[in-house]
DNA sequence: TAGTGGTCTAGACCACGTG
DNA sequence: ACGTGGTCTAGACCACTAC
């Protein structure tokens, strides 16, 4: 345990409380950095280089000649930062979300240890099956804590105008800043095959995926089937 | 394009160029920062804004109060960076390699293609089973270029010390920075089977891992099929 | 104790974007 | 034309490591 925390990480935590408390909205600017430093009591380059951190993190984004900007969820950072199916080719494009089935349920011990809830508590139970091309892709069984979306419905879900990621950011001031999957390989249950359009019998990725914000909250947790006939999973491991 | 390249960039290339040429080896420590700033004509803090960026792709570690060292790969970057499978609890550690045979080839089309190779060129092949407390985890299928290793030979890769990529940067002086996999999911072959010890029909994931030094560089690409009855594939989406 | 990297400052000038 | 972030400098002091 450190006993001189740097002014620099002093700063950089109560810049990052402050975006955590939404005194700025996603998308908003920030105030100039000569008035940033002097709020703080830091020098510039103090400031910069807690912000840089944050930069890195992707909480905020500069543009040279403009401003700091709070990050947001836009199709392109759900595409480049979350989204791992690439083709072929290499390339990568957002799929077409179709809702399944929507309910209300209580947490099992599994789910509720993922998302740090007390088990048996509110949870909705979300099917989602998304596709590229009218072909089926991933096969999505998630679940999200009722005490972070307290007025969601299906409704609200299904007509959501961007990703899932960017209405919790948006209506809910939730953001999604780190994902984690744990990858396996299965074979498809029946109804799994139907959906995804498999015959039997059909090897899949099982995906984990849990979902975290700031402080490694948990937002959501899913059980993701995906059919690797045209595309595969992408992962770059070491530098960058 | 920039036409104005900032001063730290072209203190940056010229590190790693020195770098790539062996001026310091893996491990060796650099001229203190002043006399390196004075070498490359900036001052001190653009002279550690190179540094940073050089530090956070790995190629050179700071350590206070003692120097700034080139990077090596050891078990601990190797487990940290380049392998992804984790048990049950989420813990890591590195299996045991049984080398299952080593031959002389060319390069197909598809191999030539991933190694940046003519169609033909001579690669080594190397079949490679990798173990976790005596139970087959990984069947590694491995192309590497001849080009890159010239006097490589069997009794070599068997009695090596330490891991592949260490091999590779000892012997070779070739630094692995980044590898891109691709993973799908498959259906395990009869000898796929026997030698991971699963009952058909067994799904596996299969990885086609290409590892790359700097210039993007391809060094080696392997077909990887893995069981995934204990461990899992790791993947951590978005920040860090 | 000497030498290393880590932090912090104050200020000058540059490149870019927006109006 | 103005205001923003980007680059670069020079120097002071701190924290840590090695001897």
């Amino acid at each position: 345990m450190p006993r001189r925390v740097p002014l620099y990480k002093r700063v950089r935590q109560r810049l990052a409380a402050a975006l955590e408390k939404g005194l700025w909205r996603p998308g908003e600017a920030l105030p100039p950095e000569p008035m940033l430093a002097k709020r703080f009591g830091a020098s510039v380059g103090t400031l910069r280089k807690a912000v840089d951190e944050l930069v890195a993190e992707n909480l905020l984004v500069r543009r040279q000649g403009s401003g700091t900007y709070v990050g947001s969820h836009t199709r392109d950072t759900m595409l480049a930062r979350f989204f791992p199916m690439v083709d072929r080719a290499g390339d990568k494009r957002l799929p077409q979300s179709w809702l399944l089935s929507f309910r209300r349920g209580r947490a099992s011990a599994a789910i509720a240890a993922l998302l740090h809830l007390p088990r048996g508590a509110p949870v909705f139970e979300i099917d989602n099956l998304l596709s590229l091309d009218d072909e089926p892709l991933i096969l999505d069984r998630i679940r999200l804590p009722h005490a972070l979306f307290p007025d969601l419905t299906e409704a609200i879900f299904a007509e959501r105008e961007a990703t899932i990621y960017a209405l919790y950011q948006s209506r809910y001031g939730v953001t999604v800043v780190r994902t984690e999957e744990s990858i396996t390989a299965a074979l498809a249950e029946e109804r799994a095959c139907q959906l995804l359009r498999l015959t039997p019998p059909a090897p899949v990725l099982r995906v984990v995926r849990t979902a975290y914000a700031w402080h490694s909250q948990p937002v959501d947790t899913r059980v993701r089937l995906i059919a690797t006939r045209r595309h595969h999973y992408r992962s770059v491991l070491g530098q960058r």
